[in-house]
This record gives C-alpha cells, structure tokens and sequence, in this order.
DNA sequence: TCCGATTAAATCGTATACGATTTATGTGAA
DNA sequence: TTCACATAAATCGTATACGATTTAATCGGA
C-alpha cells in the first residue's frame, strides 16, 4: 500500500502529449539555432520579427495576441530588437498607452534574408503530412486555449 | 526591389510548423498551470518526477537523456526539488563523477497524486486522433533531432 | 605509473516565459 | 467636471533553456 516501487501501471512520459509537444520544442529550437546565428537574433525575435512582416505597425497588445506572449515577455524582445536596430517603438499620439511596433528597412531586409531558411526537409515528412500534422497541432492548441480561458471548469 | 512592403508572398507565421508546435506548447503550459500549482511544482520540475517513477536512481545524465535537457538545465531543477524534499542528489560511490537522483517517499506521493490528471479531454481530440497526432509529432522530434545531430549539412 | 584526453556535473551569462504588481493614460457615469 | 474604474505597457521576481566554460574524476596509452 501507499508509496513504493512503480506497481501500477501510471502512464509513462512518453505517452504525454505535453511531453511530445515540449520535447518537439526543444529540438526545432535546436534546429533553428545554427539558421537565427547566421541572422543575429533568437527564435523568439524572429518570430517578431515575421509577425510584423505579415502586419506592421501594430500594438505590442495585438502583437501578443499573434504570438500568444504578454507585455511582460514582449516589451524586453521588443527593446532588445530596437538596440538591434531592427524596428522602432513608439507611443500611439492617439492613445498614449499604445506603443507601436514598426519595422526598420533593417528589419525587412532581415525578414527578407531569413524567407529561404525553413526546416521542411529536416521534418522527415511529404507536405501532405506536413499540413495536415500542422492543422492538427494547431486544432489541439486552440482547443488547450479554449480550454484554459474557460477558467477550466474542472473538465481535465 | 529592395526591401519595401511585404510585396512578395512570404510564409505567414500560421504556416511555421515550428510556430504551431511552439505556441501549443505555451498553450500546455498554461493549461498545466492549476494542476501543477496544487502539486506544487513546475511543469519541469513535474516530468522530472514522471521519469524518475519510471525508472528510479538514474544519473543527471541519463535523466537528462530522457528529458532531452543537458546538466545545466537540469542541476538547478534537482537541487530545487531535493529541497522541496521530493528526491536525493548523491555521488556514484562507483564513479564519483555521476551524480544518482533518487525519489523520496514525498516525491513517490506526488507522482501518485497527480497520476489522475491529464488533458486529454482539454485537447479536444478522440483517442485515436490523439494517439496518431502524438505519434506523428514524436516521428517529427525525432527527425529533427536526427537532423541537428548529423550537425546540419546544410539540408535545409 | 603517469599525464594528456575524456567524461559528468556544475557554474556562469544571456534570453525567454509568466504571475503579480505598478505606472501612465483613457473613459464614463454621477 | 471629476473621480473611480478600466486598459496598455512596463517592471519585478522566479524558473527555465542553453552555449561556453570550469571543476573534478576516470581512463588509457607510452
């Protein structure tokens, strides 16, 4: 009885899915790294850096949205990558809360560089799968935040 | 020419793999949060637990193996739970250079405590969806591993 | 046996994440 | 008009990740 060695049969690491997404993190952070080196910035300035690519001129509000990342994480990337020279801050003269996020000529070269580097072939997938992997992860992500923002009523 | 407005079909955030993977992982990691703070662990701390149920008295490195973190990640995460009283840290008496984590009582408790909360209903997904989509982003950790490995000959 | 190479963990510096709080600004109803 | 409330960023403290280095122990060939 009670606590001694792994009698029962409790699910192991591999068979979470958290750890399949965890790990997989890990290692396309891995991936990428040599690919951001060569560009100068982190994996999390880069997507930044392609989220004001698709949209400039935004909010660190709405740029969080995209990213799924807050102010507190978002505001020292965003300083970081001004030192870079690679966007600009700056308060909305409108609603001084605001600060807007705009690209540098810098920047867009940057985004320009890094659009030939992705890591499709290393995925060991045909695009189909590719796709169809994606839109299944992305299903599961939506429903975890779906999830998460009902407070979780208690439905594990 | 030159850089300008995103003129040129880029591939938008929605359709980086990388990005799927690293914003479901984010969206675990607030969906975790309430069950683990009843535990009164991290989501790291916890897969430390979860592994070392499995196979109990392994190295830093062996666990690391596993976790797919190197000694130093993971030392501070071992000295953390050593003093929350949830494992032992001790040297190899065989080899002074290994380092042997062991489960405490406490931490054999925890596991069996949270061994009854999972997610699988916050994914949203059937049994059968959830195990093939685990299996495939497992398929797609693994090649990327492989890949970072094989030091990235330039097979992008 | 002895000493250079190897190995395992730990240490250090930098960059995320994030809960909680703070600061600055805007808004609306009394 | 004004003041309590709301909102947007920023700040702060804690906990990962990880490259590079360091420390300590082991190994192996001359």
């Amino acid at each position: 009885m009670g606590v001694s060695a792994p009698t029962v049969a409790y699910p192991k690491l591999a068979d979470f899915m958290c750890f399949a997404i965890y790990s997989t993190n890990l290692a396309y952070g891995r991936a990428y790294r040599p690919i951001l080196e060569e560009l100068g910035v982190t994996y999390t300035q880069w997507i930044a850096i392609v989220a004001l690519w698709e949209e400039d001129n935004q909010t660190v509000g709405s740029l969080g949205e995209k990213l799924f990342l807050e102010s507190n994480t978002l505001t020292p990337i965003l300083k970081k990558l001004e030192t870079l020279g690679f966007l600009r801050r700056g308060r909305d003269p409108k609603d001084e809360r605001q600060v807007i996020i705009s690209l540098t000529d810098a920047g867009r070269a940057l985004r320009e560089k890094g659009a030939q580097r992705t890591l499709v072939k290393a995925s060991g997938l045909n695009q189909d799968e590719f796709r169809a992997l994606q839109r299944s992860i992305t299903t599961l992500r939506d429903n975890l935040v779906r999830h998460a923002t009902n407070d979780n009523e208690n439905s594990l």
